[in-house]
RNA sequence: CGCGGGAUGGAGCAGUAGCAGCUCGCCGGGCUCAUAAUCCGGAGGUCGGGGGUGCAAAUCCCCCUCCCGCAA
């Protein structure tokens, strides 16, 4: 029996997950690392990342590092004897001395056409622009971030109302694929990783709570974008009476109003937000204390609903 | 012990001790070419569960279960 190549991995969230058991049936895992449990969720429990609790049920050794910009890490890592490492969705920026360490290199699983949408929200970067399409790119780590060499890189089409998380899962499902079909291939030289074109590379940045906040001045088509990009981080919501109202989903109709911006109003017998171009129709809301419901259901128990401005 | 809100007909909500209500939906009927229209009538609730106090509890006290917002 063949040995198989000797590999870390680095990643965090759930959308690593699935590329975690791929890489798992190609290669011996000498290492997972993710980052640290943290208070998290009603209540402050600790709680693990969703790559660390996958990695302990498949028995693989584990470590979460705080920092990892110092030599202790570094030799540990080395230790391992890693031929490759592979990185998804961890969330750290790793250092350069860290990069040199497998001889192979560190191969990186990012969610989206290279050189389109680099860096931390590709996935909702997609979205928010309106593309037709996205995928999954296999790269070389270097020193730039979503900056190496192309190993692999497939595309999928966005569903026209397909919210975040319904992408996310079918790009790590793709990106799981491509790296049990790319990752030997490339190990054995068989793949020789393509130079982007960096005068088309487009950033992304590191989503905030913020962003979530619905400016109703925007087009209709511009907030129902947000609307799926933003679920369920950091989530769209607006105020009304005060208390925040998550905005779940929505979609964006032509439509003239007399009403100012954020007004509620009454279309075709439902509840419609005034835009700042067209209306937003479809609407699912969740208020404070709460359960998801249509604007219709909300407005039924809240009857100054229609006609109220959204702050 | 991070902070906080909630559970009332099928749905969404009001109701701080004295006949359990509102909007929507549903069923039947009227009007109508038609409906996001409108009119008339009707069904549907042991008020999350258990215990306590009261002449009387959805409402006050104690315990339990479930749900959610903020924060990360």
């Amino acid at each position: 029996m063949i040995e198989k190549t000797r590999v870390i991995f680095f990643g965090t969230s759930a959308f690593a997950v699935p590329v975690l058991e791929a890489l798992s049936a190609v290669a011996d895992i000498r290492l997972v690392i993710t980052r640290p449990d943290a208070p998290a969720g009603r209540g402050k429990n600790l709680q693990s990342s969703p790559i660390r609790a996958r990695a302990e049920s498949l028995n693989l050794n584990v470590l979460t590092p705080g920092p990892v910009n110092n030599s202790d890490f570094y030799k540990v890592i080395d230790n391992a004897q890693p031929e490759a490492a592979v990185l998804a969705a961890y969330g750290k920026i790793l250092p350069l001395e860290l990069l040199r360490i497998p001889a192979k290199g560190f191969l990186n699983v990012h969610p989206s056409l290279l050189p389109r949408h680099r860096g931390p929200s590709p996935i909702s970067g997609a979205i928010l622009a309106g593309d037709a399409q996205t995928g999954v790119t296999l790269i070389l780590l270097d020193q730039e971030m979503d900056h190496g060499p192309v190993i692999a890189q497939r595309s999928i089409t966005i569903e026209p109302h397909e919210h975040h998380p319904s992408l996310e899962q079918r790009l790590a499902m793709l990106a799981a694929e491509m790296l049990q079909s790319s990752l030997l291939p490339f190990l054995e030289g068989r793949i020789t990783p393509q130079t982007q074109n960096h005068d088309q590379a487009t950033f992304t940045k590191l989503l905030k709570r913020q962003d979530g906040l619905i400016d109703w001045s925007q087009e209709a088509a511009t907030i129902a974008k947000q609307i799926r990009a933003y679920d369920p981080w950091p989530g769209t919501a607006t105020q009304f009476h005060n208390q925040p109202l998550k905005i779940l989903d929505g979609r964006a109709v032509d439509g003239q109003a007399s009403e100012p911006a954020g007004t509620v109003i009454n279309h075709l017998g439902q509840p419609a937000f005034v835009c700042g171009r067209g209306l937003l129709t479809h609407i699912m809301v969740q208020p404070a204390n709460g359960k998801p419901m249509t604007a219709a259901d909300f407005a039924n128990g809240q009857r100054d609903f229609i006609g109220h401005r959204l702050g």
